[in-house]
DNA sequence: AGTGCGGCCTGTCCGC
DNA sequence: TGCGGACAGGCCGCAC
């Protein structure tokens, strides 16, 4: 489910919510996650307040006095804040209870989410330590494209979707990118030039701050932290649109297999 | 070293 | 109506 639009939409609607608020009690209904979810995490943060919530790739970072506690959405995760009475779903798997009265629930169907706790510089965690440049930084420009590039066979969409070049960059706006970049998802990103980067760059940039305005995108399950689902579907271009005609040119998406994902594109306006 | 793929899970949809 | 298979917004870990 979500990419960087959807996890920063679920940041800044959260984070007025819980910062500065109390922890009076955590629950872990289901520690079966991607990962172990950590056993002690009750006594670790229990009467500890949120100093900060942050966000580094699509991991959200809760910052205590005593360490960081890290939350990854995976495919399916959501967040939401309610009364603490409020009924337990299903996939309920996690929560933060607040002495205010509140608490911040994570949901995950398919549980490739995950909870961690790092009482270190959560920079060097090690599912961090490695990771590309924020997209929405001066740091990645076309560049920084050009240059990691150089040498690479892979087709372009998957070196954009591979964390450790740039994070947050998902299957959704990897087609959408390209697409409003006018660049082929097929082309060999070791031979595509400079000046192509620099759309590209620009293009990853553009359209993931759009979609960050429209409180990301919402295909199937993904809700705000208040139920509301995102309207940056309204706005895709290509994504999910396959055999329907091209907003610009009216030629047909396409569709194709790129790495095991399915890749939309019109073959008019990109090459 | 770069690249591609399997697998983790559950839900949904589609064709038979 | 039931059932199998494909697919879904992510991404680690492992082969080659």
């Amino acid at each position: 489910m979500p990419e960087l639009p959807e996890v920063e939409t679920t940041r800044a609607g959260i984070a007025p919510h819980i910062e500065q608020q109390i922890v009076s009690k955590v629950i872990v209904r289901n520690p079966q996650l991607r990962w172990p979810v950590p056993a002690d995490l009750d006594n670790t943060l229990r009467d500890q307040s949120v100093r900060s919530l942050k966000r580094r790739a699509k991991y959200l970072l809760f910052e205590f006095n005593t360490g960081t506690l890290m939350i990854h959405l995976g495919m399916s995760g959501s967040m939401r804040i309610n009364p603490i009475d409020t009924a337990i779903g299903p996939y309920d798997h996690f929560e933060l209870q607040f002495s205010n009265g509140q608490c911040l629930r994570l949901r995950d169907p398919r549980r490739f989410g995950s909870v961690h706790f790092d009482t270190g510089d959560i920079h060097r965690h090690p599912l961090l330590a490695g990771l590309g440049p924020e997209p929405l930084s001066d740091a990645f420009n076309g560049d920084y494209l050009f240059r990691r590039s150089r040498g690479r066979r892979q087709s372009i969409k998957t070196f954009i979707m591979d964390s450790r070049i740039v994070v947050g960059v998902g299957n959704i706006y990897a087609s959408e990118a390209l697409f409003e970049a006018g660049i082929a998802p097929g082309r060999q990103a070791g031979k595509t030039t400079r000046p192509r980067y620099d759309r590209l760059a620009q293009a990853i940039k553009h359209t993931l701050d759009k979609a960050i305005a429209k409180g990301g995108t919402t295909l199937r399950d993904f809700t705000s932290y208040e139920g509301q689902p995102g309207y940056f579907r309204h706005e895709l271009k290509v994504y999910d649109r396959a055999d329907e005609a091209c907003r610009i040119c009216g030629d047909i998406v396409r569709v194709r297999r790129l790495g095991q994902r399915s890749t939309y594109y019109c073959t008019t306006c990109q090459h």
